[in-house]
DNA sequence: TTGACATAACGACAGGTGTCGTTTATATTA
DNA sequence: TAATATAAACGACACCTGTCGTTATGTCAA
């Protein structure tokens, strides 16, 4: 079980491919680049590099060469992985339940009142949908 | 940084600090029987042992002697971590966007009825709140 | 007292993760 | 064409994680 999708996308994972997603199509200088320029301590690019051979050894880049550079795109949307990500939280650490994490959820984090009245609407949109 | 409770609960870690959390104080072999009635893949005794140990290692855990038995009971309580890897993901998955969140989380949960009114209710609460 | 049993301690190990440094190949340019 | 720059490849390593097996130690019953 080395290759496929199957693998959880660690921390230092989750930095590269946000900026793969944000970007669309990447070289691995350009993610270099960025991430330098966001973090305090500083990585090498070799460092990148491993951990983007890594990620496509795993399924969640592919490459393809134009001239000398690689260029590196998303192979798992950012929305897929978002929501199997908090999926797997919700059942890990919420005992599956949607409605104990949002009050967890609720009860730390500042929503602005545009957020709320935001909610409020899913919420309703939920409650006629279903 | 070899102590202390910054370091993040790992997935066996969590698998062990949810029993503690629910029983209060534990032995080891308390979780042992318990795990193993709940998981496909047994594991040794030893096995737990080595990770309760690192988990008091790390803070998570502190344990009391009583007669020839260790008793394990939690050092973090559950509710304050619930809200930390919440928080981390929201941070690193979701670009600290609560809202963002919890669209993700309605689109991909079946939500009962009752947790719908729920949400609701506490989404109400917030509003004044606020 | 001694043997059986429970429990803690210890050492080990394969695989994953984050991070480097060095080498090799190729293209641009002086 | 030779020097320089750029990018990919490779090998390395320390630490973490999940999992064992074995050993030591203390308790209780026969």
């Amino acid at each position: 079980m080395k290759k496929g999708q199957n693998r959880k996308l660690s921390p230092a994972n989750l930095e590269i491919m946000k900026i793969v997603w944000d970007k669309g199509e990447v070289t691995i200088n350009d993610v270099y680049e960025i991430i330098n320029s966001q973090r305090e301590d500083q990585v090498r690019r070799s460092t990148i590099q491993v951990q983007m051979n890594r990620l496509e050894e795993y399924g969640w880049l592919k490459h393809q060469q134009k001239g000398r550079s690689f260029y590196f795109s998303a192979v798992v949307a950012q929305h897929k992985t978002r929501r199997d990500i908090l999926n797997d939280i919700k059942n890990r650490v919420f005992g599956g339940s949607t409605a104990e994490l949002v009050k967890c959820l609720f009860e730390s984090s500042d929503l602005t009142p545009e957020e709320t009245e935001e909610l409020r609407s899913l919420l309703h949109k939920k409650d006629l949908g279903t």
